[in-house]
Parts: C-alpha cells; sequence; structure tokens
DNA sequence: GCAGTACATGCCTCGTCGGTTATATTCCCT
DNA sequence: AGGGAATATAACCGACGAGGCATGTACTGC
C-alpha cells in the first residue's frame, strides 16, 4: 500500500477523512459513527498515518486523530490536465447555452 | 470494482489515461507504449470503459480508444473540502514568507 | 496492585484483482 | 476462400487486502 490513490480507493478510509475534517476525534468516535468493529478502524488509520494523510495525538489512553491534507495534493495535481478538459466542454455548454438565450 | 477511486488506483489505469490525454489511440499503441501484454491492456480499458473514463471507436480491426474526463469530476467535488483546507494553511505559508521578506 | 478502558497488533480466512497463456472473433487483403 | 492482423474473452494462478476474533499493551482511578 503506497499511493495516496489506493489509500482512497477504499470508502472507509474516505469515510474517516471525511469525519476528521470537523476536528480530532479519537478511536472509539470513529468506531461508533462508522459502525465497523474497533480493529478494522485501527487498521485504515494505521494505513492513513503511514499514508501522511493523519496524524496521532496521544491523551491518557486516548488517541485523538487529526488530518492532514496535504498529501491531498499529489491528486490535484494529478487531476489538474483533467480538469482543463472538462472546464473546456463546460465552457463549451455554456457558451452554447447563451448562444440559444440570445435568440 | 465500481468507484472512480478504485479504478484510479491502478497506476496502469491513470497511465492510459495520461496516454490518451493526446487523443485517441488504438490498443497495440498502448501495448508497445507500456510495455505491457495486449491482454492486459484490454482488460484495464474494459475496468475504464465501464467507469466511463473511455469510449471505443472502432474502425476495421483497430479500436480507437478516446478520453471521456467527465467521470473525474467526482473525485474533484470530493476534494473540494480538502483544497480548501490545504490553500488556508499554504495562504498562511505565504504570508509568512511575506513578512519575512518585509523585515 | 487490580480492574477496567482505549487502542494496537497478530493470525487466519476469504474475496477480489492483476497478470499470463490460450483461444475466439472480426475484419482486411490477395 | 484462406491467411494474417488487431483485439476481446476465458480459464487459471498468485498475491494482496479487508474483515473478524483473540490477545497484547498502556494508561487510569480506586
Amino acid at each position: 500500500m503506497a499511493s495516496v490513490f489506493e489509500v482512497l480507493a477504499e470508502p472507509r478510509r474516505r469515510e474517516i477523512l471525511d469525519l476528521l475534517r470537523d476536528g480530532e476525534r479519537p478511536v472509539g468516535d470513529l468506531v461508533r459513527r462508522l459502525h465497523m468493529t474497533q480493529p478494522a478502524v485501527s487498521k485504515h488509520l494505521r494505513v492513513l498515518r503511514a499514508a501522511g494523510l493523519v496524524e496521532v495525538r496521544q491523551d491518557a489512553q486516548r488517541r485523538w486523530y487529526r488530518l492532514r491534507p496535504e498529501p491531498l495534493t499529489e491528486i490535484d495535481t494529478w487531476l489538474e490536465p483533467y480538469r482543463r478538459m472538462w472546464s473546456a466542454s463546460l465552457d463549451a455548454l455554456e457558451r452554447h447555452l447563451d448562444a440559444m438565450e440570445e435568440r
């Protein structure tokens, strides 16, 4: 398991990241919200940590996980040339609609 | 195999899409450029087609594959809230550097 | 020190995915 | 019609990943 793309392929891991957008959370909180077993969540967190997408802060027995969005830039930059392509076609659609409007 | 995320998890499939950005290509062309066997390429193309990321045009024995970037918007929209987060931190860095500059 | 809480880790199983080889299909050309 | 080119598909295999259960570990409060 290496690339950010593979890490995000798992829907559960995307859910975890989505939850962490609201701020740090302990593992048990994620377990409850995702309706999955604690070991499963811990495993996903391990993968996310290895990818640099989350970091941990320990507080007694609790481990608070926090989001680190930086590695997602890799996806964003890969997407960049494609984004130009579809925005071009959307622009074309828009011009077309505008032209329809004018008549 | 369903989501665009899973489809993009495969590095070879991303390579195929990258090649198709330059325009449509027949399968044999992809085989040569990717240094992989023809059945392997055909399988990836099948997955990409199922995801709506490519479409085919037949011309005699040749099948020309063409890129369809639209499904990638799903990733782009998922990324959107995160993009705001990291651009915020990048802005902070920039302000910091500007402040350094001024002294 | 002990019981309990919060989490990580190890081991096993099962499904799925990617690759390979062999074969089928379709079309062209002579 | 027959041979060859271009591609798809089938059958098989090996690897890997995700989940489940059991257990280990670390910390707390009494």
